[in-house]
RNA sequence: GGCGGAGUAGCCAAGUGGUAAGGCAAUGGUUUGCAAAACCGUCAUUCGAGGGUUCGAUUCCCUCCUCCGCCUCCA
């Protein structure tokens, strides 16, 4: 498996350092409201790489943090009336629904900042007894950035630039006077009267954590001081990553990351995403509009990671047509095989392309062309050889984590006595030849959700697509 | 201003120094009373614009145009 990496900007093979394991961070989500489709662009493509991974034969260890404390949880569960631990419970429990429905594997490990208070406390007492963190008047505590000379290297901001930022950007926050360089980040926030309840005690006085160190202090529990991969969106490049490396490499003294693997943002209709213009799509928005999770996975792995994608809902009706075209492939593939084949075949015959494309660099859009492609192929074979391509199918579609539609079951969808009642109205009509009423009719069925197929000597009903 | 990314058919979107995957949509045919479904086909002499290197460039280099992201707590 080959991937792009940001640090060093080249595409590098991956192998666990410790040569079992492939230990990977991904940032999780800030639990103060349902995740967008674009949160999931990037838990979604997470996914697909550990799954590869591990159809690769790669056993793989996966923490993705929830970050349960900041500005805006703490805000939120305010206005919601609810304590923070009450308020972020639930929408973790509504992020779990539909990360499941999305078919994304639960993280091995999912840590929460807030139980992790203590060893983030160590870790900035750490980084105070090394000078490379000061504690201010006001009881918050800064990471000095001329400590880390390597401060910069991932999001490739030098020192000069560093200095523009700051005096380019003028926003004060109240405790922003307090720190020795504009540049230098919190590592913890002295208590302050909009916290409400939200504060923890330290050797510096009542406050909270900062975000980066979050992080950093919870991949130090499970991870240790070096890993194999560190994940996320592009925007967490700067500061947050960077901010992490610092932290890490100057409190852990590791390598922290061997390897940053980070998304692109998609575009909604060619555009940001935003509230404002009413295109922040969750999953349940588009389930409201009839999509299905699993065509929203397959849009959004229908775009290179490092390409920003742009979502449509065209595009979304798109995924429906191509899936039902993939589950059909694989019922007429499934039903030309061997049943009594044993074949263990490791290959995946016509569908090597398609795997090949996804070891090379995560290259899933090339993936889904490589399945169309190997199921044109596949038609001829019949047998164990078509048994051994539904293996190789079957082990693409999971790397993808794609679960095709069930063929309809027209035996068990209930139809109402007045829609057959109608449907044999119009049955006879058309017998008859009596071809305006028999078209009226089959409008009226349309217009109840009905669609009248008509066969030879029988017709089927069946709900009309949504 | 700095850093980074992108411009490929109506739409979504791969890819490559050697002549453009795939999906959707559209469309022709078979079938059907007409449809739907199904099946068989068609669908970019061309890859934002202009130069350059090369036997050959969409792919490398230069210039320009357009769009997007980040520049201190947004995946």
């Amino acid at each position: 498996m080959r991937l792009f990496d940001t640090l060093s900007r080249t595409e590098r093979e991956l192998r666990p350092i410790d040569g079992t394991t492939f230990r990977f961070y991904c940032c999780g989500p800030t639990v103060y409201g349902p995740a967008h489709i674009g949160n999931f662009r990037t838990f979604v493509l997470q996914d697909v790489l550990r799954r590869s991974l591990e159809t690769g034969g790669t056993r793989t260890l996966h923490v993705r943090n929830i970050t349960d404390v900041d500005d805006k949880t703490i805000r939120d569960s305010q206005k919601a009336g609810q304590s923070l631990t009450e308020f972020t419970a639930g929408w973790t429990e509504k992020f779990h629904a539909d990360c499941e429905k999305l078919g994304l594997l639960p993280p091995h490990i999912e840590p929460g900042a807030v139980e992790h208070i203590p060893q983030q406390i160590v870790m900035i007492q750490t980084l105070i007894d090394k000078g490379n963190a000061y504690a201010s008047d006001d009881g918050s505590v800064y990471f000095k950035i001329s400590s880390f000379l390597g401060y910069g290297r991932l999001s490739h901001l030098d020192q000069r630039e560093l200095d523009l930022g700051k005096t380019q950007n003028t926003r004060a926050s109240s405790d922003e006077y307090e720190k020795d360089s504009l540049s230098d980040f919190v590592l913890w926030k002295a208590r302050r009267p909009e916290d409400g309840e939200n504060f923890w005690p330290s050797p510096w006085g009542e406050g909270r954590p900062g975000w980066h160190l979050e992080c950093s202090a919870m991949i130090q529990e499970y991870l240790g001081d070096s890993f194999d991969l560190h994940s996320g969106g592009v925007d967490l490049i700067f500061p947050h990553h960077e901010n992490e490396i610092a932290q890490s490499q100057c409190a852990c003294g590791g390598h922290f990351a061997a390897h940053w693997f980070h998304i692109t943002h998609l575009l909604v209709d060619g555009g940001k995403m935003s509230k404002s213009l009413g295109n922040l799509y969750t999953i349940e928005d588009l389930a409201a509009k009839g999509f299905t999770p699993m065509e929203v996975r397959y849009v959004l792995i229908g775009a290179h990671y490092r390409k920003p994608l742009n979502f449509t809902l065209d595009s979304l009706s798109g995924a429906r047509e191509a899936l039902a075209k993939l589950a059909k492939g694989a019922r007429q593939l499934a039903a030309k095989s061997d049943p009594d084949s044993r074949l263990t075949s490791a290959g995946f015959g016509p569908f090597q392309a398609a795997w090949d494309s996804l070891t090379n660099d995560l290259n899933t859009p090339g993936a889904l062309g490589g399945i169309f492609t190997g199921l044109r192929e596949a038609s001829q074979l019949t047998g164990t050889e078509a048994s051994a391509a539904l293996a190789g199918l079957n082990r693409v579609l999971r790397a993808l984590g794609l679960t095709l539609p069930e063929a309809a079951d027209l035996d068990s969808v209930e139809i109402p006595a007045a829609i057959q009642a109608l449907a044999a109205t119009r049955w006879q009509a058309r017998l008859a030849k009596n071809w305006a009423e028999s078209d009226t009719l089959r409008a009226q069925l349309a217009e109840q959700g009905w669609l009248m197929k008509d066969g030879k000597d029988s017709y089927t009903l069946e709900p009309a697509a949504s």
